[in-house]
DNA sequence: GGAGTATATGCGTGTAAAGGTATATAAAGG
DNA sequence: CCTTTATATACCTTTACACGCATATACTCC
């Protein structure tokens, strides 16, 4: 777990991360909104900082987590590069867009999946 | 491997797909300048390709990859939510003291521009 | 057709990470 | 104190993925 991109491959995490860009959480309020047991939340938040992606207070009890910048930077900087390429491909975009959808705590199919395709072709997606 | 992100966690395939940005290449031509062997090369470009990072084209017995630019948006989109946040951090409070600085008529302003955070500032790139 | 080259894939293996459950730590409140 | 609340951690199990090696496929040229 040495990269800010192996960090952010876990879905779970970057729903966490994308729960703190309106304000700072608790452990409880991230267990509660995303619907996930509370050791998972506290497991996720300790991987987030010690990879820099957050930081917490003490209040009482409660730990309150907020996002720290500097992680975020580094993936930024490393998209840079494929920045130009893809800015000529703007439309092609939106089509691929509509295909995500917003991924929750359980939904998001986490194991088990065996291949036996011999494909040639891009593969679609789910 | 279900999302983009998972991709590029792995640091060979971020090296491939690095390379790709000047221009395409044959699975020898990464092969060798990655130093990985090749059955390596192609399962990574096969994930790739499948994830819609690359496409492929025949040359004879040999196969040209490119780079594709979906995914990448993908992340990109994800990472824009923080680009605001970090960027109130750091870019634009500074850009926009430096633009303060250069539009005063006369600037007698100092330059030692120190601004307060409510939050531990961000620490220089490594 | 056969040899040589270029790439893809199958299989077995080790490893690490994620989840579940239980428990430990810590603070607050009666 | 003892209990309740909030969070962290330890242990265990499962699984997926990355790798190495061997082999299959495919194209070219003689």
């Amino acid at each position: 777990m040495e990269s800010a991109f192996e960090i952010i491959a876990e879905p779970n995490r970057r729903a966490i991360l994308s729960l703190l860009v309106s304000s700072q959480q608790s452990v409880g309020e991230i267990e509660h909104q995303l619907r996930m047991p509370q050791p998972t939340v506290s497991k996720h938040l300790r991987v987030l900082r010690d990879a820099g992606f957050v930081e917490s207070t003490v209040d009482a009890q409660r730990r309150l987590y907020r996002l720290k910048p500097e992680p975020f930077q580094e993936v930024d900087a490393w998209l840079a590069q494929f920045r130009r390429f893809w800015s000529a491909h703007v439309d092609a975009l939106e089509r691929h867009l509509d295909r995500m959808d917003h991924q929750q705590y359980g939904s998001s199919t986490p194991t088990k999946r065996k291949t036996k395709e011999k494909t040639t072709r891009p593969k679609p997606r789910t």
